[in-house]
DNA sequence: TTTCATGTAACTTCATATAGTGCGTGAAAT
DNA sequence: ATTTCACGCACTATATGAAGTTACATGAAA
């Protein structure tokens, strides 16, 4: 099955313009994402809309993050990109006439919410200033080569 | 994101072979179920392997389950299809060079992780004959139009 | 008024889950 | 023996959705 990679897109976006001074152009963040910019506006898009980032036009212009890294949590920005499905896994029909589908669904919905719940609850716990602190932690430890730190390859 | 269904599926296949007394045919079970008598073969091909069915060929040949209820976990199913990936997530590139990648990937593969484990854990307490004993409730329950059980209207 | 940068819609790939077809194999009934 | 039944499997077809791309409009600064 495949899996959804935007949550993972969009911390990293947001790690790398945390990384800037002023604001970052959507070409900037393609290049370091290897993306296309359109795919990175539209990445931002929710979380623009959820006031977690600005985003301003013509020259100078481009995304700046708007709150302080550490009162942004994963869940945050989870929740920005639309709560998309956590399980890989469904059932094969939602409400069912079927009284042995509908026993199987119980079960492997308790579960499958219980899972979610977890999540849900270990993105609260982290923020991006966590993130970034990890991320800082690991250029000090490559510190044979420290300029590597936006390397794709 | 679309979700697998075929672990729900997997377990729908089984609960109506215990229904029955003899063996199942793909055909009857596809009728059940809606779908083609290949779909059928394929599901149950796993658990096969597994040991966990019976497959007949010729005159009065079809499906059989080999072990008793209680001795199939849900766990087993999912492992006898192959143990797809429970996460509808993952990370944009695996073993990036980026150490912001690496620093995002470490979060959520730490949450994923555990959200796994959890479902494993979840799975492995319950038995098909649990299952089987909630499928009787529903019907007792439904005591006024008891000739239901295989309706998938 | 030119250049830069976002905002969006529409379109194209591309991956892949699911469904379906065709043919081969083996077992039982006649 | 031959017919019928049922699984096994390789292959094709279809549908869905994410990601990538193009095109153009909007708005701000040089």
């Amino acid at each position: 099955m495949k899996r959804d990679s935007r949550l993972s897109g969009v911390l990293h976006v947001l790690l790398h313009m945390a990384e800037r001074a002023g604001p970052t152009t959507s070409d900037q963040l393609a290049k370091a994402m290897q993306t296309h910019p359109v795919v990175i506006r539209r990445i931002l898009g929710g979380l623009r809309d959820a006031g977690f980032v600005h985003s301003e036009k013509g020259h100078g212009g481009g995304w700046t993050i708007a709150r302080d890294l550490a009162d942004i949590t994963m869940a945050d920005v989870y929740a920005a990109i639309g709560r998309p499905s956590l399980m890989a896994m469904g059932n094969r029909t939602e409400a069912p006439g079927c009284l042995v589908e509908q026993a199987v669904n119980a079960a492997l919905d308790t579960s499958f919410h219980e899972a979610e719940a977890l999540l849900i609850a270990r993105f609260e716990q982290v923020t991006l200033a966590q993130l970034a602190a990890d991320f800082h932690a690991r250029m000090a430890a490559r510190s044979s080569t420290p300029a590597q730190e936006h390397d794709h390859g």
